[in-house]
DNA sequence: CTGTTAGCGCGTTCAT
DNA sequence: ATGAACGCGCTAACAG
């Protein structure tokens, strides 16, 4: 046909139209251009319509890198997490892009390896880009990621758990809490050998541990070898083997409180196939309270987390500070819900 | 106690530091630590080596937009998608993690909503940032879109779906030869009443919905009052949904082969609250091949699609293309495989 | 192998 | 309300 797609675009990269070309072309000078993109109302109306006519029809794009050095302001929020692409995150998201929407920030996401060092390495690239915030999912414990942090020449909000002091902002909710308030569902529907089954034992798992070891202690039935977990990645494959392993290791456990839904999934799955019936011969509490969990059959009583507005206000914070001088509100705990439903229904 | 945060965050911003700061402490030029820092091997080892000691000691840290504007080169890589942040696109992303490490681009996500003018937004985002390469999944049909991929001044690959003529490149399978396997292997299970249940008709769904059509009609038993779908995103929730409106219209109904893994996941469950015995009463087979499928109970027949592999390669494709005039691949068909399992193991 | 010069495209500052 | 000069931090192109 005609030259490659290739060559065809090679030469559009040359073509680059730059602010003066758009200036020239308007009869003005570049900065009154850069105005009437950026503060409209500094231009004087007849003006900035022309100009605005001639951007379009030359199809001008701003190049960022330039406004980011010229302005030493990216409007870049970095989001990072381990594991950010799980079905989890998705309200996250959301929450996150319907906040940005409306202000002149970009979001970037990276979505880290569980290690330290991929971590690190994320983050500094962060900070290359003179980012105008930080959202971290809190997951550490670890000293070099926590300084690194503490000295971000940015806004930073730490998300999802806030039962612990943060380098800058926390929003989320008390994971430890959630998980007690858990612990005393189980309990209150008669299951006695409750086992707690997981992935990766993250911060907020184990502070989720902790609460549901302290309410089991306080009952006087804790035993820690209802407490299953393997290394790496959660799934509902992971939930049917530890459901396996929980059961040919003590056989008596008669209720579990999964370490996400999608092990409480696999849990339930594995149930089925063992003839276990749910709630009566066992019990399942997941946590998150995703889609599918009030569809599954049983329904899955789960813990609800307020993702959508963690990243909602997450967003808001990194304004807002970036906003004014008063110091804003440090920590927002925005609290959890039990949903009950069908896996926990025991009757007597 | 001490200043606060902000304070001090906003103290840092200003001693930024920068090439010359470094140079001048080593007692070289600018350029040169630029050297040591970018190709190492034009330096001569011990000025190197001291160079790097005080870049370290420093905390110095590259400023990617100025390099970007001094370069030309973004070394950025922008990845597109509505829904991006689905279950599905959790090994798509570990794909193109993988290939990226080892290479000095830098991945951007964009999770755009499905309405052509946020994927224009997004997309008018990423080539303001004179990107490296775009990663886009096809899920068009769009004019305005596929005009703006074409003209991008950077290699694009289109992924998922190979079945027309990419913009640029493309790498993934053929839905419409995925989804007549599929239907064939319900009709070889003995199935004949079978519907289609899905979500957002976008590209891809409708390939599959020609595949799934021309295997019925070529048996004579299309029925277009089996095909059943709601506007909005697929979730578990829709299958229960859609299995309960397929049963109401068409009681007959005795298989689905279902939009994802999502949906027949919801159309299993709603199953089991029924009583409908699967797979002997209704077959399923989802679409994705995704973790829980193999762990339902019973294991959910579904398409694996190779998406690890189309991340992995999609991030080759635009270094290759980026590197040699010799015009690459343009369009990889990586195929895909039906993995039986018992939600379609109909005896008789 | 190392340095000098020049400028990427834009926004800030200060003038008009 | 508009413009001129300057520089952000870095690298390409050339020089030595």
């Amino acid at each position: 046909m005609s030259m490659t797609s290739g060559s065809r675009k090679r030469r559009q990269r040359q073509d680059k139209i730059t602010l003066s070309d758009v200036a020239h072309q308007a009869g003005v000078s570049a900065i009154t251009v850069s105005r009437a993109l950026r503060e409209p109302e500094k231009v004087s109306p007849p003006l900035r319509e022309a100009i605005l006519k001639v951007v379009e029809e030359m199809g001008y794009v701003p190049d960022l890198a330039a406004r980011a050095l010229a302005s030493k302001n990216s409007g870049l929020v970095g989001v990072m997490s381990p594991g950010l692409t799980s079905h989890a995150f998705l309200a996250l998201i959301r929450g996150i892009e319907d906040r940005v929407r409306s202000s002149d920030l970009r979001i970037q996401y990276a979505s880290a390896e569980t290690d330290t060092e991929d971590q690190l390495r994320q983050l500094r690239f962060f900070l290359s880009q003179n980012p105008a915030g930080l959202i971290h999912v809190g997951q550490i414990g670890d000293p070099a990621i926590d300084d690194l942090l503490r000295h971000a020449p940015c806004p930073v909000v730490e998300i999802m758990d806030v039962s612990r002091e943060p380098s800058d902002m926390a929003i989320g909710i008390d994971h430890r809490q959630a998980a007690k308030t858990a612990t005393r569902h189980l309990l209150e529907k008669g299951y006695r050998r409750i086992a707690m089954l997981g992935g990766a034992w993250d911060f907020r798992a184990r502070r989720r541990l902790e609460g549901f070891r302290a309410v089991l202690e306080e009952a006087g039935l804790f035993d820690p070898a209802l407490v299953l977990s393997i290394d790496g990645s959660t799934s509902v494959g992971l939930g049917c083997h530890l459901l396996d392993r929980l059961k040919s290791e003590a056989p008596d456990a008669e209720a579990a409180f999964c370490h996400n839904d999608d092990i409480a999934l696999g849990v339930l799955f594995e149930c089925q196939r063992r003839g276990l019936a749910v709630p009566q011969d066992f019990g399942i509490c997941g946590f998150n309270d995703l889609d599918y969990a009030g569809f599954a059959f049983p329904a899955i009583t789960s813990v609800r987390v307020p993702r959508y507005e963690i990243g909602y206000r997450a967003v808001d914070m990194i304004i807002r500070a970036a906003g004014s001088d008063t110091s804003p509100t440090k920590r927002v705990d925005l609290g959890y819900q039990l949903v009950q439903r069908g896996s926990t229904a025991r009757t007597g």
